[in-house]
DNA sequence: CACTCCCGCCAATTA
DNA sequence: TAATTGGCGGGAGTG
């Protein structure tokens, strides 16, 4: 009710601690008394509970399909709280009103308003997304129960989602403390990481749906028996182990949904049927699979289902197979993790950004609480969860005696290693990633099709914004939000395909600057990257596929790229989706330019967009740019930081393509892909292209490669450059790809005015940006200097390049963002310079980059300090916003 | 009829 | 022992 008073007050402002007691309205609601006709009359606010009641009436009004969608909408919308919600809503609520139908519906109450996810919304509502890290916002049961009118064991239901997503933690008692989504990102990649370990095999095979059934109900048996429960939840969740105990609750909701969100993390399709994941879930029935604990364990899906869809994590689909058409969810949250949110956050309007403050606080709390070590320990290991550990640990480490322990350590120690490592990339990769990633991560964020597209096309500052929301919130909202901006540049939506499908690279009007990037796919370095893949991949996919799709359909991930040793993204996802909303994107694209100053003419979309991220991106990078520097002076770059990372923690991982050695693969002349780097102080007058190139279908590497002076590049004076506005490489050419360049250079020409270029060529340029050279790592020819701009600069192009590798054949403008920065080419920039005022204040942090010295102190903590400083970078960035 | 999933009984846990 | 949590499944609303 409130919600819908306000909005029509002042729709903006989520609704937060709403005192208004629903209950009351409760009473008064149409249950009891159907309410007259004449609210109705009205005009729905008497009414509306919820936002939802007008969204039925409106929906009601509408055809039923329309009636769906918006409901989704809504109940995205409100999620997002923080910035954009407000337009939407207000837009919804008008809408509403318009309709001021309701009547229909008014009229009972029906269950939908009594419905889990309704009442999810609310009570999400009424926390921020981000809270800061200073305020700690507890949760009263009681209190909750009684504004949201509900029983309190529907709070219990939600609470418990909510708590396997570390999104609150339980405190005491009935008090629960309110984390929001800062950590929502880690958890995941724990989960996703957990669940590869536990499905991951099986998700392999996923297209069928059937067989994945089978395999996972035999795998799990056998997998899942030892660590299991535990292993989720303990490795989710250091804290977990105190909590976890064995106790009989492990079967409850709190591990389902753990484990469901897995089983998303785990698919590449993204998509789980409702029926598979019951089997799945129903860790011994397996063989006899009862049907009545099948229903039972439906039931509780259905509950889990409608949390996560409030939290737009999953949205409701319907997966046709052979049989029949089965009721199945498809994830639409953040597909990459690492740092990503970490970043969106503190881009986020309202993230405070500090995991550091976050958890102090939630030491503090802990401790309070329980008092532990164990506390310590998680919070010295996770950043990200803080707070959790409290849960019930103190209770049940009474209860739970050795054996809760064992199990306990058994599992921790696999998920602390588990944890570790990927800490331990997160922080190296974060340093790299975040920053370079960052743009890339936006991307991928979106998840869907539909999402990733967007984002990227967005315009100038809009990009950043948008990312970052994006990224922090799965939610289709940031999308949408983006949608508008992004028009002119490619579209996504069914143009995915037409931007630059199988293209290695984009190419930017020179005033910005471009990257670029080749097809790859793969690897993901980090984390983050994988969403460029997956976007590059999809997009590739995608434009093969979208002939193709029925045969994806058929066979998900044959279908994909060849070439590549493509990862997971596949086509599956794309498959089910037949639909097009899911269309795979594909790329990327320039923003649009709304105001590019320096940039030219039509690009300045492009450019535009890419100025504003400059600035983010300039803080992000940099202070991080700064590190590594120190760190390495001959590294210099992000690259090599990068590099190292990777070869140290990542050797293990698959990422062949990653991998620093690249440098002279890179060479291959496939498609070569450049990286355009204008000359910083240390060189002058040169810009650099580095060919980034891989070979199509291997790919890997281009960032790392970059900075690897062996590969193959090329100088250009800026000169030079400057009469070239951009460049495109040569797709791919996934066999497939049916996309003609024809479209492409279309697409390309109306935002750059590069018609066709061609896709030949791969290349790419801009005058106007300097970038520095990360590119000689070796000789860091920059480097040395902390102060230098150059290598602030370079650490972001590093990064993009990165990204970009990630990307495969996406490109991303992010990239030229960095440049934009740089455009000053002109003069050196201090870093002090560079950051912007506010951004200043936030890394006063001690840690932070502030001086030099700092930075170079941070050599020897990277990770921690790069982890810490993209976080403040991020927030920085945020707060430029 | 199949889906969804609300509702609330009642047992396990806690305090 | 009382209160808090939360598993569970009947059965109602919806399509």
């Amino acid at each position: 009710e409130n919600i819908f008073d306000r909005s029509r007050m002042a729709p903006k402002t989520p609704i937060k601690n709403e005192p208004v007691d629903l209950s009351k309205q409760r009473g008064c609601t149409p249950e009891t008394n159907p309410i007259t006709p004449v609210k109705i009359i009205d005009r729905p606010q008497p009414d509306p509970w919820t936002p939802t009641a007008n969204l039925k009436i409106l929906i009601s009004a509408a055809s039923p399909d329309m009636r769906d969608r918006e409901k989704k909408k809504e109940l995205f919308r409100p999620i997002e709280n923080s910035e954009q919600s407000d337009i939407p809503d207000s837009l919804q609520y008008d809408i509403v009103d318009d309709s001021t139908v309701d009547e229909f519906e008014k009229q009972r109450p029906s269950r939908k308003q009594k419905s889990l996810g309704l009442l999810c919304q609310k009570f999400l509502a009424r926390y921020p997304n981000y809270p800061l890290s200073t305020e700690k916002t507890t949760i009263s049961l009681d209190e909750v129960a009684s504004i949201l009118g509900v029983e309190r064991r529907r709070i219990y239901d939600i609470v418990n989602v909510l708590e396997s997503l570390h999104l609150v933690s339980r405190v005491a008692k009935n008090q629960y403390c309110w984390h929001g989504r800062h950590n929502l990102s880690q958890t995941l990649k724990m989960l996703q990481e957990a669940g590869e370990l536990q499905y991951g095999e099986l998700m392999t095979f996923q297209h069928k749906e059937q067989d994945l059934e089978y395999k996972f109900g035999e795998q799990k048996k056998e997998t899942i028996p030892d660590s299991q429960d535990r292993s989720l939840l303990g490795f989710s969740e250091p804290d977990c182990i105190s909590a976890s105990a064995n106790s009989r609750k492990d079967k409850s909701l709190r591990i389902m949904s753990q484990k469901f969100v897995m089983l998303f993390l785990v698919s590449k399709t993204k998509i789980v049927t409702l029926d598979i994941a019951a089997k799945i879930l129903i860790e011994e029935t397996q063989d006899t699979v009862d049907h009545s604990k099948f229903k039972t364990k439906v039931r509780r899906l259905y509950d889990i289902a409608n949390v996560l869809t409030s939290l737009g994590l999953i949205k409701k689909v319907h997966v046709t197979e052979e049989r029949g058409r089965k009721p199945a969810f498809k994830w639409i949250g953040p597909v990459e993790f690492s740092e990503k949110t970490d970043e969106l956050r503190g881009h986020s309007p309202t993230s405070d950004p500090l995991p550091e403050t976050q958890k102090g606080a939630c030491a503090q709390y802990q401790t309070s609480t329980t008092g532990k070590q164990r506390f310590t320990r998680h919070a010295s290991f996770n950043s990200a969860q803080p707070c959790e550990a409290t849960r019930r640990k103190a209770s049940s480490e009474p209860n739970s005696p050795r054996q809760e322990r064992q199990d306990e350590n058994c599992s921790k120690m696999i998920n602390l290693a588990a944890v570790c490592r990927q800490k331990i990339e997160e922080d190296s990769g974060s340093a790299k990633n975040s920053n370079k990633t960052l743009p890339l991560s936006l991307l991928p964020v979106p998840g869907d099709s539909d999402f990733c597209v967007k984002p990227l096309p967005q315009a100038v500052f809009p990009v950043v914004q948008a990312d970052v929301p994006s990224f922090s919130l799965p939610l289709g909202i940031s999308s949408q939000a983006s949608h508008p901006s992004t028009p002119a540049a490619f579209k996504t939506e069914n143009g995915k395909p037409t931007l630059v499908p199988n293209q290695p690279f984009l190419c930017f009007p020179s005033s910005s600057l471009f990257m670029l990037c080749g097809g790859l796919q793969e690897n993901n370095l980090g984390e983050p990257l994988p969403t460029a893949g997956d976007l590059g991949k999809r997009s590739a996919e995608a434009q093969a596929a979208v002939p193709l799709a029925v045969c994806q359909k058929r066979s998900s991930h044959k279908c994909s790229l060849p070439s590549a040793p493509v990862d997971d993204e596949e086509p599956a996802a794309k498959k089910q989706t037949l639909e097009h909303s899911d269309l795979p994107l594909s790329l990327v694209v320039p923003k649009k330019p709304s105001e590019s100053p320096k940039a030219e003419p039509s690009q300045g979309s492009g450019c535009s967009a890419a100025v504003h991220l400059e600035t983010n991106r300039l803080d992000l990078a940099s202070p991080a740019a700064p590190e590594v520097a120190n760190k390495e002076s001959t590294k210099t770059l992000d690259f090599q930081e990068q590099e190292k990372q990777s070869q140290n923690k990542d050797p293990d991982e698959p990422p062949p393509g990653n991998e620093p050695i690249s440098k002279e693969n890179s060479n291959q002349p496939f498609q070569p892909q450049y990286l355009y780097v204008q000359p910083t102080a240390g060189l002058s007058s040169f810009n650099l292209l580095f060919s980034a190139n891989q070979a199509p279908g291997a790919i890997s590497l281009a960032a790392n490669q970059l900075p690897s002076l062996s590969v193959p590049c090329v100088m250009v004076p800026s000169a030079a450059l400057a009469s070239f506005p951009l460049v495109c490489s040569p797709p791919f050419t996934s066999p497939l790809s049916p996309v003609p360049d024809g479209s492409f250079s279309a697409a390309a020409s109306t935002n750059f005015n590069v018609p066709s270029l061609a896709s030949t060529t791969p290349v790419f340029v801009s005058t106007t940006a300097v970038v520095t050279p990360k590119v000689s790592p070796v000789p860091s020819v920059d480097p040395q200097q902390p102060a230098h701009p150059a290598l602030h600069l370079s650490p972001v192009l590093t990064r993009s390049c990165s990204a970009v590798k990630l990307d495969s054949p996406v490109c991303m403008g992010h990239p030229v963002t960095l440049l934009k920065l740089q455009q000053p080419s002109s003069a050196p920039l201090t870093p002090k310079s560079i950051r912007p005022a506010h951004h200043e204040a936030f890394f006063k942090t001690p840690g932070s980059l502030g001086d030099p010295v700092a930075w170079k102190k941070n050599e020897g903590n990277q990770i921690r300090n790069a982890s810490s400083v993209q976080r403040r970078l991020e927030i920085s960035s945020t707060s430029p916003d």
